[in-house]
RNA sequence: GCUGGCGUAGCUCAGCUGGUAGAGCAACUGAUUCGUAAUCAGUAGGUCCGCGGUUCGACUCCGCGCGCCAGCACCA
C-alpha cells in the first residue's frame, strides 16, 4: 500500500507497486502524455520504475531542467539508432549530455559528411515517429561483454569490462537497437521532438590522444521549439559579436599568414588597447606594484635553471646568435626573479611586488590558435610579489579583491572561480603543495567566493586560482590568475633577511588580472559587440558638417572636443548627412554632433547617440559636462 | 599536433562534369552642397594561398607544404 507524496503536497496511496507511469496518469491524461521520467526520493527514473514503498515522486517533463537533459540523452541514442540504421559497420561508443544538447562518438571507416548528418537527421525524425517504446534492461557484466563483442561493438564492451565486476549492468533498447546506458530515458521515441544535428569533428577515443580517433557528431535537442530556435539565434549573435569578425568591420586590428598566432594591431585598436593598458598602470600604482622591464630572450641556461627547460621547452621559441642558446621567454617570471636579486633584500621589502607588460611568444599548436583569444605572441599585465608563507593569504585575499574591481570597471561582474591543483609534471614537494593549494582554498573561502576545484591542472611550479568571467551573451572566458609559487624563487636563488638575521627563501605569487591583453580585448570586443563604453571606444566624437558651410566650425567643435581630452574628429565630407551618420553609426561611435546653419549661428551642436536617440541642440560645454559625466561614471577617473 | 572542411579583387561571395575569371559593397575620379542609417555616373583592381605533377590546355584533377575555420588534444 505505498503512499506517494507528490511535489505540491498531496498524498495518494495506492493498493499495491505502481510505476511512475500509472502515479502520472492518475494525476491526469495530459501529465501522463507529458511524463518524461520521474523522480522517486531524489533519483531519476524512468517512467517504468515501479515504486514498491512510500515515496516522494515528481513527473519529470520538458519542463524540468532534468527532463531536457533526458530528453537531449534520448536524442543521442535516437542518433546512435539511426547510425546503426543507415551504417550498420560503424561502432558506438559514448554519447552524453553536454550544454545545450549532446553529442555521439562513433567508430567508422570513413569521415561522416555534411550530407550524412542531413540523412541521419531525417532518419531520426523518422525513428521518432514510429514512437518506438524505450525498454530498460539488466544484464551481467560478463554478459554483456559477450553479448556487445558479438554485435562487434568493441569500443562498448571495452566500456563494460571497464565496469568493476558484480554491478549489474543496465541496457536500453529501443527496437533493434541496444546500447549500454544509465538511464534514465524517454518512454518512447516519439517524445523526441525538437532537435538538430550541428556539426561532425573528430575527437579521441578516451580523450587520449595516443588513442584512435573517433567521429563525433554534436547535435542540440530541447524540449519546445521555440527554446531550440532562441539557442540558435544566440549562437547567430555570437557569430555576428565574432571579434575577429568585428575587429575587421571596426578595423580594430588583423592576422596575416606570416605571422600565425600573432597580431598587427591598427591605430583604433592601438588606441583601445592603451586604453586598458593605461588604466593597468594606474592599477599597479595605486596598488603597490612597481613596474619593470625585463629582455624578451634570455640564455637558456637561465630557463634550464628556472624548470622550464624540463617543463615547458615544447611550447617556447628558441634563437641563437654566436654559439648560444636563447630562449624567447614564455613567462615574464624568471625575469623578475632577476630584479628581485638585486641587491640584499630584508624582510622590510616583502611584500615586493613587481608588475610588467611584457609580451610573451609560446609556441603553441598550431590547432590551438583562436584569433586574439589563443595567439603565440601576447602580452600579459604580469605580475610577481616575493613574500613570506605568512603573507600570502592577504595578498591572495586583497588581489580577489582588486581582481573583481577591474572586471566591474569593465562591465564583468559574473566571475567564477576554479582552483586547479598539482599536475604530475611538476618541481617541488608534496610538502610544498600541500601549503600551497591549501593557502589558495583558505583565500577563496576569505573572499566569500563560491569555486571548484581542477585536480592536475596546476601550473609545473605551483597551483593556481583560475577567475573566469561571463559576457554579456553568458559565455565563460578565464581570465586571472593566482599561482603560488615556493619552488622557483629557491632555484632562481631569490633570498631575503629575516628578522633573525637568517637567508631565506621567498614565497613567489605569480598573478595576472586580464591575463593575456590580446585576449581580455577579445573578450571586450565580444562582450561589447564592438559598441565600447565611452572611455573605451576608439573614437568617441564625430561631428558631421551639413555643407562646406559649415566646415570651419565643425572643426571648431572637434578641436575643442580634443582639448577637452575627447577623442573626436570632423566628418566634412562631401555627403548626404543620411550617409555619414550610417557610416558613422556602423563603426558604433557613441556620440555624432550634426552642425548646420542653425547649430553654427547658435554656437550648439545638434546631438545624437549611438543608440539612435536625437539629444536636440545644446552647448558645447553642455555636451562636454555630459562626456565627462559618462567617462567617470564607467570608472575612468 | 590530430580529424574534417575551407583558401577566387580590400570585404562578402559566384564560377556546372578542365578551354587562362565575375557580382555587390569598399576604393579612386567627376558631378551633386544636401538636416539624422546608403546621391548619381564613370574608372581601376586578381601570380584564383604556395610549390610540384597530370594534360594540347589547370581556379577547376592529383601530390606536398602553408594558413584559416569547427571539434579533439594542449592551454604557465
Amino acid at each position: 500500500m505505498p503512499d506517494i507524496r507528490l511535489p505540491d503536497g498531496s498524498v495518494k496511496s495506492f493498493p499495491g507497486p505502481v510505476t511512475v507511469a500509472e502515479i502520472a496518469a492518475s494525476v491526469g491524461a495530459g501529465l501522463a502524455r507529458a511524463a518524461l521520467a520521474g523522480r522517486v526520493d531524489g533519483k531519476l527514473v524512468d517512467t517504468s520504475h515501479r515504486v514498491e514503498a512510500d515515496s516522494e515522486v515528481a513527473i519529470i517533463t520538458e519542463r524540468d531542467k532534468d527532463g531536457v537533459e533526458i530528453l537531449r540523452h534520448s536524442t543521442a541514442h535516437l542518433l546512435a539508432h539511426a547510425v546503426k540504421e543507415l551504417f550498420p559497420e560503424a561502432q558506438v561508443t559514448i554519447g552524453p549530455v553536454i550544454e545545450n544538447g549532446f553529442y555521439y562518438d562513433f567508430a567508422f571507416k570513413r569521415p561522416f559528411t555534411p550530407e550524412d548528418l542531413a540523412a541521419l537527421e531525417k532518419r531520426m525524425l523518422e525513428i521518432a515517429k514510429r514512437e518506438i517504446p524505450v525498454a530498460r534492461k539488466l544484464m551481467q557484466r560478463d554478459e554483456a561483454v559477450a553479448f556487445f563483442n558479438a554485435q562487434g561493438e568493441h569500443y562498448k564492451a571495452e566500456i563494460i569490462a571497464s565496469i568493476p565486476p558484480g554491478e549489474p549492468i543496465s541496457l536500453y533498447q529501443q527496437g533493434d537497437f541496444i546500447d549500454l546506458c544509465r538511464g534514465p530515458h524517454v518512454p518512447s521515441t516519439g517524445k523526441l521532438k525538437v532537435f538538430k544535428l550541428m556539426r561532425v569533428a573528430g575527437a579521441y577515443w578516451r580523450g587520449d590522444s595516443n588513442n584512435a580517433m573517433l567521429q563525433r557528431i554534436y547535435g542540440t535537442a530541447w524540449g519546445r521549439k521555440e527554446d531550440q530556435d532562441a539557442y540558435l539565434k544566440m549562437l547567430e549573435e555570437a557569430e555576428k559579436r565574432d571579434h575577429r569578425r568585428v575587429g575587421a568591420q571596426l578595423d580594430l586590428f588583423h592576422m596575416q599568414d606570416e605571422a600565425p598566432g600573432m597580431v598587427f594591431w591598427h591605430p583604433k585598436g592601438w588606441i583601445l588597447w592603451q586604453e586598458v593598458e593605461q588604466y593597468m598602470r594606474r592599477v599597479y600604482r595605486d596598488n603597490g606594484y612597481l613596474e619593470v622591464r625585463c629582455p624578451m630572450i634570455l640564455d637558456v641556461s637561465l630557463w634550464k635553471r628556472s624548470g622550464h627547460w624540463d617543463n615547458y621547452r615544447e611550447n617556447m621559441f628558441f634563437t641563437s646568435s654566436e654559439n648560444r642558446e636563447y630562449a624567447v621567454k614564455p613567462m615574464n617570471c624568471p625575469g623578475h626573479v632577476q630584479v628581485f636579486n638585486q641587491g640584499v633584500k630584508s624582510y622590510r621589502n616583502l611584500p615586493y611586488r613587481l608588475g610588467e607588460f611584457g609580451v610573451c611568444h609560446r609556441n603553441e599548436p598550431s590547432g590551438a590558435l583562436h584569433g586574439l583569444m589563443r595567439a603565440r605572441a601576447f602580452w600579459q599585465d604580469d605580475g610577481h610579489i616575493f613574500c613570506t608563507e605568512d603573507q600570502i593569504l592577504g595578498e591572495c585575499i586583497a588581489y580577489t579583491a582588486l581582481l573583481r574591481k577591474v572586471y566591474r570597471d569593465f562591465g564583468f561582474t559574473d566571475i567564477i572561480y576554479k582552483i586547479a591543483t598539482r599536475p604530475e609534471k611538476r618541481v617541488g614537494s608534496d610538502a610544498i603543495w600541500d601549503k600551497a593549494e591549501a593557502a589558495l582554498i583558505e583565500s577563496l573561502k576569505r573572499s566569500g567566493a563560491d569555486f571548484q576545484i581542477n585536480p592536475g591542472e596546476g601550473a609545473f611550479y605551483g597551483p593556481k586560482i583560475e577567475y573566469s568571467l561571463k559576457d554579456a551573451i553568458g559565455r565563460v572566458w578565464q581570465c586571472g590568475t593566482m599561482q603560488v609559487d615556493f619552488s622557483m624563487p629557491q632555484l632562481l636563488g631569490a633570498e631575503y633577511i629575516s628578522e633573525d638575521n637568517a637567508r631565506k627563501v621567498p614565497v613567489m605569487l605569480h598573478r595576472a588580472i586580464v591575463g593575456s591583453m590580446e585576449r581580455f580585448l577579445g573578450i571586450l570586443i565580444e562582450n561589447y559587440a564592438g559598441a565600447f563604453p565611452l572611455w573605451l571606444s576608439p573614437e568617441q566624437v564625430a561631428v558631421l558638417s551639413i555643407t562646406e558651410r559649415h566646415a570651419d566650425y565643425a572643426e571648431q567643435v572637434a578641436g575643442a572636443l580634443r582639448k577637452a581630452g575627447f577623442r573626436a574628429a570632423a566628418d566634412l565630407r562631401n555627403e548626404k548627412i543620411s550617409y555619414k551618420i550610417r557610416e558613422h553609426s556602423l563603426q558604433k561611435l557613441p556620440y555624432q554632433l550634426v552642425v548646420g546653419d542653425k547649430e553654427k549661428q547658435a554656437n550648439t551642436v545638434a546631438v545624437r547617440t549611438r543608440g539612435g536617440e536625437d539629444l536636440g541642440a545644446m552647448t558645447l560645454s553642455d555636451f562636454i559636462a555630459r562626456l565627462q559625466t559618462e567617462a567617470v561614471a564607467l570608472g575612468t577617473a
